[in-house]
RNA sequence: GUGGGUAUAGCUCAGCUGGUAGAGCGCUGGAUUGUGGUUCCAGAUGUCGAGGGUUCAAUCCCCUCUACCCACCCCA
């Protein structure tokens, strides 16, 4: 049997569902903040996450899906889809376009990595890139614009993380006294972080070993090694979500594991994910355009919210969500009323419901159907029916019955329920 | 890349100190010629993950492999 290649999954209705759920709550908020939706291809350049993700980060050094094209060039399946956002951007000029860039995409990533929960080797991503300001307030907008989706898709008890990681000119200092003290006490950390000591310093601010504790607690902080810029950029950030409502933890150990992120970076977690409670993370990238060969400095901000991880999350907190109902299932007694119930059940069809007809078998074959498939409705369509020109109209969840007539069906349905609302 | 767990029917899983398999759900038909959900009856479905070893005999014990899950690293 050939079986789906490790790490990546087929998704099936009903979870689907949840899916496309998902999706268009995102692209709701989208518009709603001016966004226009951006796709760019699935493989690039290997160059182009080389540099735009940066060489010394696990994506680039062992987790691209990365191949030899036949004339011999290096391609590489996009692992995120920021330095593609910017490419395109440098590449179409946008730059010169009027306004700002506010570009969303969804899809398919790829990441050669061991899967476990809420890990595959094919995730999707749902993103966006905010290009051309360094305003805070725009940092503090998309924050807010994330957490929309997030609580629009249903989820409600996610926390958001909040860090500045300064910029090309604070930075370097707040490395500089890191390395120094892990130089100094670093002796007395765990094997790990004696090797992230070297390999990742920041990476040690986050490790979770209780008995390292007491040293990582001495260890410099990020932010009391902000510049002016980038102190006071923080602080109107923060400033701007508070006015939004908008709760938040900083957390000077927030670590991302993209190079790119300049100032503002965020995350947030959810429970219900297993180890990877990281539902989303993003940040302000102020320097890549350039790093990627644009002629102009274009800072921008952005997220991506991991798909997979969204759905998990989404279905724990309404499980309702995965079952999907039919609202009207045509059952059909016979030759003629099958050729009747086609036409009739087309017209309902029209009318925004969700119909499925029974094209063989006996009535309490189909019924037994119709209620394994959670219809809402059975209507059977027999001799006396197409006679009386008034259908058997059966509510399911009651046991009720009626006979309605034909331009009284819509109403009685709707009449009950409302409008249909099926997750797919 | 490293560690742990699991692998038996379509699904979820039992299966004792070795004697080549069971349940529930699902599926098919019937009790009921035009009425589902609750009952009742009957039925179909397994290379017991793969290969090798021990044994008169292996789903069970041993070895190797593979797949999946979880965790580490790292991240969405």
């Amino acid at each position: 049997m050939i079986r789906a290649i490790k790490g990546t999954r087929d998704i099936l209705p009903p979870e689907s569902g949840v899916w496309n759920h998902v999706e268009r709550v995102a692209r709701e908020v989208f518009a709603s903040y001016n966004y226009g939706e951006i796709r760019t291809p699935i493989f690039e350049e290997t160059a182009l996450f080389a540099r735009g993700v940066g060489e010394d980060t696990d994506i680039v050094g062992k987790e691209m899906y990365t191949f030899e094209d036949r004339d011999g060039s290096s391609l590489t399946l996009r692992p995120e889809n920021t330095a593609s956002v910017i490419r395109a951007f440098i590449e179409h000029r946008l730059d010169q376009r009027p306004g700002l860039q506010k570009l969303f995409y969804m899809g398919p990533m790829f990441r050669r990595e061991r899967p476990q929960k809420g890990r595959y080797r094919q995730f999707s991503q749902i993103g966006a890139e905010l290009i051309g300001t360094e305003s805070p307030t725009a940092d503090a907008e998309v924050i807010e614009m994330v957490l929309e989706i997030l609580s629009r898709s249903g989820l409600a008890d996610f926390h958001l993380v909040l860090n500045s990681v300064g910029c090309k000119e604070c930075r370097p200092k707040f490395m500089e006294a890191l390395r120094a003290r892990l130089a100094e006490s670093g002796a007395k950390l765990c094997a790990d972080c004696q090797r992230r000591s070297t390999t990742n310093p920041l990476r040690v601010l986050d490790c979770k070993i209780p008995e390292d504790q007491p040293v990582i607690e001495t260890l410099p902080s990020i932010l009391d090694y902000l510049c002016e810029g980038c102190r006071t950029h923080f602080a109107t950030v923060r400033q701007s979500l508070d006015e939004r409502g908008v709760t938040y933890e900083v957390r000077p150990r927030l670590v991302r594991g993209l190079d790119y992120y300049t100032r503002t970076t965020f995350e947030v977690v959810h429970g219900s994910l297993g180890a990877q409670n990281s539902v989303l993370g993003g940040g302000r990238y102020d320097g890549l355009a350039e790093a990627l060969g644009s002629k102009t400095r274009s800072p921008g901000i952005g997220f991506s919210i991991g798909e997979d991880r969204l759905v998990m999350s989404v279905e724990s907190a309404h499980p309702a969500l995965l079952k999907d109902a039919v609202d009207v299932y045509i059952a059909p007694m016979g030759d003629a009323a099958l050729r009747h119930s086609v036409l009739l059940g087309r017209e309902l069809r029209r009318g925004g419901l969700r119909v499925e007809i029974a094209f063989e078998g006996k009535l309490k074959r189909v019924l037994e159907t119709a209620n394994k498939l959670n219809a809402r409705f059975a209507l059977i369509v027999g001799d006396n029916e197409m006679a009386a020109g008034v259908y058997a109209l059966k509510d399911m969840t009651s046991g009720e019955q009626q006979m309605v007539k034909r331009e009284d069906l819509e109403q009685h349905i709707y009449g009950k329920y409302g409008t249909t609302t099926n997750a797919s």
